[in-house]
RNA sequence: GCUCGCAUGGCGGAAUGGCAGACGCCAUGGACUUAAAAUCCAUUGUCCGAAAGGGCGUGCCGGUUCGAGUCCGGCUGCGAGCACCA
């Protein structure tokens, strides 16, 4: 590409081309030199926390995606600092994690070299984005001085209570060494890698977020969230009211408890069911049936999720015991299943096979009765009942109950057997503890540690017992705990972690006493969890933040990130805030205020036919096969779904077809980005090209921020044109004559448009409006400088680099970033004539055209009046006429 | 299976219950050029028609309304989340 290009002719001469690799680093070394973006300390501007969701520098860089959400708050941001706003835009790094880790096993380079390494290339590219942070707060979670405060965190919640071990099996990833948390496990595999998870029982640090469950449910009403993300925290915590009910043992050893939300159902019991883990299956198992429950037990315990999943057969054993229904007096059978789990409620159940689905699958497998005790409209269904009634209706066959509404049965006899002691009102969470450690060596280390009993020297390799039994925290002076130096990275077996082999940092002496430290390690969520606060105090030395900053920054206002954030993230930090609220250093009961979750860009739409051998084949003769490839439908041989070039296709009204050969229909669908798909769009190529102001037109231009939407090469070029037409208009001599008619209210119009848009944040409108305001300018001759300026003024946070060149050389001193919003007329927002479309029956028969200022009824008059109308109604009867308030049709109703 | 979201030209999309398709891409024609690229101008939902004009049209079926892409009920398809949670 040529960069001297031929020069167009113009009034004064010669005109330079839009060349944005010549600009676009000169007006970054600009802001960077003058600190534009600082961060304003004045107390008397209104405050605007607006933030990014920090991204996990990985050594691929920066893709298309990142930029999205990124320049959306960008151009917010310029925008709130144009109306007088103190805005707060920070941007950091979410440095530890895998994938740093797993690069240094391979490679022996330490997690932290290659951690710098990918730092250093995001910023770049970021930066060559031109986007407005303020980079003296820049905060980076591995860092010493963050990662001090992240376990002065730690310690908060360990003094609190809120931080326990616990011996519970986990979630062992053998592939990975570590363990993981419920939410990084899918389908039985890793998150990260899809390796086998197993359970496996091991010593855990709990962060105890079920103590949170209740006011992180309620407070979600005060988040400005999408109720898609809303719901999913609902239904991750998910609350369930229900009832605790006691069952006696027939033999008079106990009672057992279980959990139900359907105590309306009590009079349909027909078994128990208990989890093989739980504490009661020896008591209750009879001698004769022993052997067979003591098989299964040990089957399904050591059974992994993805074998429990795999499974769509119930399975179960009786235990041969019975407890007596506390309502009828009636002794159930016990049994054993392994679609009990213990994690959730007391582990044990009332099954009801007529009303509910599971119970119901369990009962006809093993010919266990089925009572009705529910029905919709009152009448009982003769004989064995078809299949489970879930739904809630009218109690029958429930003794001096019958007839009560399922709502009012469970208020009417939870109170019954609350006042007989035989159960009460219980609230169930689906959400569990949240299991904090890891055992790898990339994270922050946990700064607790434990009395060691010992006759020698433990780092000798002297016999020691670690109580851990006795966690004592690290004194906060002693912050931050450091990782030691370690040339093998490698987790190993031991399950105690990487660090349990960095002997010399674990065992230590003081007073005579050795003590080890804690060797599990933090997870990636840690820093993430509380970074928005840093953000707000990021050099303080003596404290994670101040009270002030937290008073004049908190809650941030706008928070734009990833939808795939929506449960694990978000949860996490919001319970973490909560805490430090209750200790004394928050002041907001939510950190984030409105939450905005950009869509995925997808890469270019892809063309597709089916292919056997070198034959093309259409969509109808094809069947897929259970491997979720493609066959033949008579034949079955194999079929290959291709990739075709776009100009091998062609459009024939709603289908695509194959130039070559127009029977065979072609499919056009977008794929997510993926190296193995080579559909990866690089920015840093797309800059080069084009330039970063188009990069960041064109991603706000795709369309609305939310939406999931394909890249196209060739849009690109579309917002490019409009850059270089904005350019060549900002290079031609201007009037100081004011604009004035249809301009002058279409440059009000415009003014108004992208201001309310860049607030709600349809940046794709504001964009079009623009375009049409300059269409409007380019034909406009004598060019008046005021609207020129206008559009520079407007296009400012979208392109800025572009504007503040414009503004450059339109004669003004940089930088446009302090020139104030510009402001609007409403009254010039409106047209002098409006169009009143003329409706008959529904359907525009016509148009008049009246003043501004008309009345509804001289715009019913001229309607009816109108030749158009006339020609429509002759000989017709008028039934009606209607003129909404807005004046802007009249709608004729005729027979 | 349950929960949530989405469905508009060849494509991305626009439209407080009030002119469907703004803006952009693509395509076609023209101007400029020796030529091409770039640029500029015009056309561009679809069907009938020489035109004037008219019919149809926002996934499908129905409803509310003077008026429905928009609201309500029922489907279908696609996407996301959850998934034996008692």
């Amino acid at each position: 590409m040529g960069l001297a290009g031929p020069c167009l002719p113009c009034d004064s001469g010669r005109m330079e081309r839009y060349t944005p690799s010549l600009i676009e680093p000169k007006w970054q070394a600009y802001w960077a030199e003058h600190q534009t973006f600082k961060t304003p300390e004045d107390p008397k501007l209104p405050k605007k926390y607006v933030l990014d969701m920090f991204p996990y520098p990985s050594g691929a860089g920066l893709h298309v995606g990142h930029p999205e959400g990124y320049t959306a708050t960008d151009i917010y941001c310029r925008y709130l600092r144009a109306t007088g706003h103190a805005v707060l835009h920070p941007m950091g790094w979410d440095a530890f994690g895998l994938p740093a880790e797993q690069y240094a096993i391979q490679t022996g380079t330490h997690p932290a070299v290659t951690t710098q390494k990918n730092i250093a290339t995001f910023k770049r590219q970021i930066m060559a984005l031109g986007l407005s942070y303020d980079w003296d707060r820049e905060v980076d979670t591995t860092d010493p001085a963050y990662v001090k405060w992240t376990q002065w965190i730690f310690l908060q919640l360990f003094k609190r209570g809120l931080a326990y071990q616990s011996e519970k099996p986990v979630n062992w990833c053998p592939a990975l060494g570590t363990v993981l948390a419920n939410e990084e496990v899918i389908d039985g595999k890793s998150e990260r890698g899809s390796h086998p998870v197993v359970r496996l029982p091991l010593r855990q640090w709990m962060l105890r977020i079920t103590a949170y469950a209740d006011r992180l449910v309620d407070d979600l009403k005060l988040a400005d969230w999408p109720e898609s993300t809303k719901t999913m925290q609902e239904e991750w915590i998910g609350r369930s009211e229900g009832a605790e009910v006691k069952f006696p043992l027939v033999d008079g050893n106990g009672e057992l408890e279980i959990f139900t939300t359907r105590p309306d159902t009590l009079f349909g019991v027909t078994f128990m069911v208990i989890a093989p883990e739980h504490p009661f299956v020896e008591r209750l198992t009879t001698h004769a049936q022993k052997n067979a429950v003591e098989a299964y037990a040990h089957q399904a315990i050591n059974r992994s999720d993805l074998d429990r999943k795999a499974a769509k057969e119930k399975t179960g054993v009786f235990t041969g015991g019975f407890v007596t229904n506390p309502l009828t007096g009636q002794p159930v059978p016990v049994w054993v299943a392994d679609y009990v789990m213990m994690g959730y409620g007391t582990g044990a159940i009332m099954a009801v096979p007529g009303h509910d689905q599971r119970d119901f699958e369990f009962a006809r497998k093993f010919g266990i009765p089925v009572l009705q005790v529910v029905s919709a409209d009152g009448t009982v269904i003769d004989g064995e009942m078809p299949e489970a009634m879930t739904e809630e209706g009218v109690a029958v066959n429930s003794g001096p109950y019958n007839g009560l509404t399922t709502e009012t049965f469970k208020k009417k006899v939870t109170q019954d057997l609350e006042a007989s002691g035989q159960g009460k009102l219980r609230v169930e969470f689906r959400l569990r503890d949240w299991v904090f450690s890891r055992q790898r060596y990339w994270g922050e280390p946990i700064p607790i540690y434990f009395p060691v009993e010992t006759d020698g020297d433990p780092r000798q390799g002297a016999a020691h017992t670690i109580r851990y039994d006795m966690p004592m925290p690290v004194d906060e002076a002693e912050l931050p705990l450091q990782l030691p130096e370690l040339e093998d990275f490698n987790p190993g077996e031991d399950p105690a972690g990487t660090l349990a082999r960095a002997i010399d940092w674990r065992f230590f002496q003081r007073d005579g006493l050795w003590y080890a430290r804690e060797t599990n390690t933090m997870p990636q969520w840690a820093g993430s969890c509380w970074y928005y606060l840093r953000f707000m105090d990021p050099r303080n030395p003596t404290a994670a933040w101040s009270q002030e900053a937290a008073q004049r920054w908190l809650p941030v206002d706008l928070y734009v990130g990833g939808a795939e954030h929506a449960v694990l993230h978000l949860l996490y930090a919001r319970f973490w805030h909560k805490v430090l609220l209750d200790a004394g250093h928050l002041n907001v009961p939510e950190p984030f205020g409105k939450l905005v979750h950009q869509g995925m860009i997808l890469g270019e739409v892809e063309y597709t036919a089916f292919k056997l051998g070198d034959q093309f084949l259409n969509r109808d003769q094809i069947t897929t096969n259970p491997e979720g490839g493609y066959q033949h439908k008579e034949n079955g041989a194999e079929v290959l779904l291709v990739r075709v070039p776009e100009e091998d296709t062609e459009k024939k009204g709603a289908t695509i077809i194959l130039k070559a050969n127009p029977k065979i229909t072609v499919e056009a669908r977008a794929f997510k980005m993926s190296k193995s798909r080579g559909n990866v769009v690089n920015p840093d190529e797309v800059i080069l090209a084009h330039g970063a102001d188009a990069l960041r037109l064109y991603e706000m231009f795709l369309g609305p921020l939310e939406a999931t939407k394909p890249w196209s090469t060739t849009g690109i070029q579309g917002v490019s044109r409009f850059l270089e037409r904005t350019w060549n208009l900002g290079q031609k001599p201007v009037s100081d004559l004011a604009p004035e008619g249809d301009l002058l209210r279409l440059m009000h119009k415009t003014i108004r448009k992208v201001g309310e848009d860049i607030e709600a944040l349809r940046l794709n409108t504001a964009i079009s409006a623009m375009m049409i305001f300059l269409n409007e300018l380019a034909k406009t001759e004598p060019l008046p400088r005021v609207a020129v300026e206008t559009l520079v003024r407007l296009l400012h946070p979208f392109a800025p680099h572009l504007a503040e060149e414009l503004w450059e050389t339109l004669s003004h001193a940089p930088s446009i970033q302090a020139v104030p919003w510009p402001t609007y007329d409403p009254a010039l927002c409106v047209d002098e004539a409006v169009t009143v479309v003329v409706q008959i029956n529904g359907k525009v028969r016509g148009r008049v055209t009246l003043p501004a200022d008309s009345s509804l009824d001289e715009r019913r008059t001229a309607a009816l009046a109108c030749p158009d109308a006339q020609s429509h109604l002759a000989g017709k009867e008028i039934l009606k006429v209607v003129v909404p308030p807005n004046g802007t049709l009249v709608s004729i109703v005729v027979k």
